[in-house]
DNA sequence: GATTATGATTCCCC
DNA sequence: GGGGAATCATAATC
């Protein structure tokens, strides 16, 4: 039997009494000013304290000497106190118990009475629980919260998710339009995830706030008929959030692996290759073959690259390690590429140099076309011509106009000696590299070294 | 459907 | 950390 028990069975068996207080004098002040004998306080306390030590047969056995157990039926009401706890069944009660009991609640002491069964409780009972229940944040729930605000999920309804998806689409790389159909698709079935959860969400605060006001109203009643404090019931309420906590904790839960699986899935289609289109393959070609004495752009270039193509630095790097592998395996099957890349460089430059002379003005190599690097006109495409100019090397006939084109341009601007002479060439960068010493056939000069060790391309 | 091209990934080395 | 090399995976082509 608890303590609770016991204390409602005592009050039941205290019909008789008159007044009573435990241990707080201000309540006994407020009894005395009511006139009451003080004798009898002191008969309260004594019969208080014995009936938190008695069990309950005595306190029945004091309370209903005359009745038998059997006649406790209980009752469905609440308010008919605490024997109903027992969940009795049965038919009416009898005519003096009842009467016991209308005496009882009506006793102007009652509220007294109550205070001072709540008091006891509060200190007894209730103080052992109080210990447990300054629980600190969950970490756990407290990371669920933080994913599915970073995700967008829980929060404000633009933002973190948004903003997830553009930063996996801007890491997804591809053509923009690719990137915008997977992100709005993204958005869409993450909207969808949010709509469940603030859906299950609402539902499960809802039956929390439900159930609290249920049990709120159920333990009111009671307190008429036994000794629960508000106290009392904002614990019990306390308790009851816990548990609604601990479902809503399990919703996150499933909400986050939800996000987890539609994110790793979106990334798994960021992983499909997609080819380059033709605009930045053709601008990443340029480069590589108007570099070919040292196909290793610098971080900058690369940056402007990457801006120029339209996909990321890391992509730009991937290509131009593909394409040196690539190229140097079978540098006869990309021989044509390199001679059109070459020529169609040297030619975008002999056009600025012609308009340049045309314009009677010093050659401003560096000034190339719109769209064209700045590195076009350096001393590789100057390799490139030197070969195109006969050194064995095999031209295809749908390069040949161009490559008449360029004789004419060379000619007509004193050739791209004068180009290397403006600073941006110089001859010595044929030096110290390895990566041409091996690999292009083009090659004149070219000591070992390590590639991109003296003419890293800072001339961009 | 086989082959080729190509972007990405992984491992290793410096 | 950057690059080489091997490899994977997939798009493109025949």
């Amino acid at each position: 039997m608890d303590d609770q028990t016991r204390m409602m069975t005592g009050l039941t068996g205290l019909g008789g009494l008159t007044q009573g207080d435990v241990g707080d004098p201000d309540s006994v002040r407020k009894q005395q000013s009511l006139g009451q004998p003080q004798q009898d306080i002191g008969d309260i306390l004594q019969q208080i304290m014995a009936i938190t030590d008695e069990s309950l047969d005595e306190a029945q056995a004091r309370c209903w000497p005359e009745e038998s157990p059997a006649h406790w039926g209980g009752s469905d009401d609440p308010t008919e106190g605490g024997r109903a706890g027992g969940g009795m069944a049965g038919g009416g009660l009898p005519l003096n118990f009842q009467h016991r009991k209308h005496a009882l609640n009506c006793h102007r002491m009652k509220p007294a009475l109550f205070s001072v069964l709540c008091e006891i409780k509060e200190k007894t009972v209730l103080s052992i629980r109080g210990v447990q229940e300054e629980d600190p944040p969950d970490p756990q729930i407290m990371r669920l919260d933080n994913m599915l605000l970073a995700e967008g999920v829980s929060g404000p309804e633009k933002g973190g998710g948004s903003a997830a998806a553009a930063a996996a689409a801007a890491a997804a790389g591809g053509s923009p339009t690719d990137s915008s159909i997977e992100h709005s698709d993204y958005r869409a079935k993450l909207a969808q995830i949010r709509q469940i959860y603030h859906s299950e969400l609402e539902k499960y605060e809802q039956a929390c706030s439900e159930f609290t006001n249920h049990v709120m109203n159920l333990l009111r009643e009671q307190s008429r008929t036994r000794p629960i404090s508000p106290k009392e019931i904002e614990r019990m309420v306390a308790i009851i959030h816990r548990k609604f906590s601990s479902i809503q904790m399990q919703l996150k839960q499933s909400t986050c692996e939800a996000v987890m699986i539609l994110r790793s899935r979106f990334l798994d289609a960021r992983r499909k290759r997609r080819n380059f289109n033709k605009q930045a393959t053709e601008v990443l070609n340029e480069y590589f073959y108007s570099h070919l004495s040292n196909p290793y752009p610098s971080e900058e270039a690369k940056e402007e690259l990457a801006k120029k193509c339209g996909i990321t630095v890391s992509q730009v790097s991937n290509w131009f390690g593909n394409k040196r592998i690539r190229y140097k395996k079978n540098i006869g099957k990309f021989q044509e590429e390199a001679n059109l890349y070459a020529v169609k460089t040297a030619v975008d430059a002999a056009n600025v140099s012609a308009q340049a002379s045309q314009a009677n003005s010093p050659a401003t190599p560096n000034s190339g076309s719109p769209g064209s690097y700045s590195l076009a006109h350096t001393g590789d495409t100057y390799l490139g011509l030197r070969s195109l100019n006969g050194e064995g090397l095999t031209i295809a006939p749908s390069l040949q106009p161009q490559v008449d084109t360029l004789h004419r341009a060379t000619h007509l601007t004193g050739g791209y000696e004068e180009l290397s002479g403006s600073g941006l060439y110089t001859p010595h960068r044929l030096d110290a590299n390895s990566w041409q010493d091996t690999t292009n056939p083009h090659s004149v000069t070219s000591p070992p070294g390590p590639p991109g060790s003296v003419h890293s391309d800072t001339s961009n």
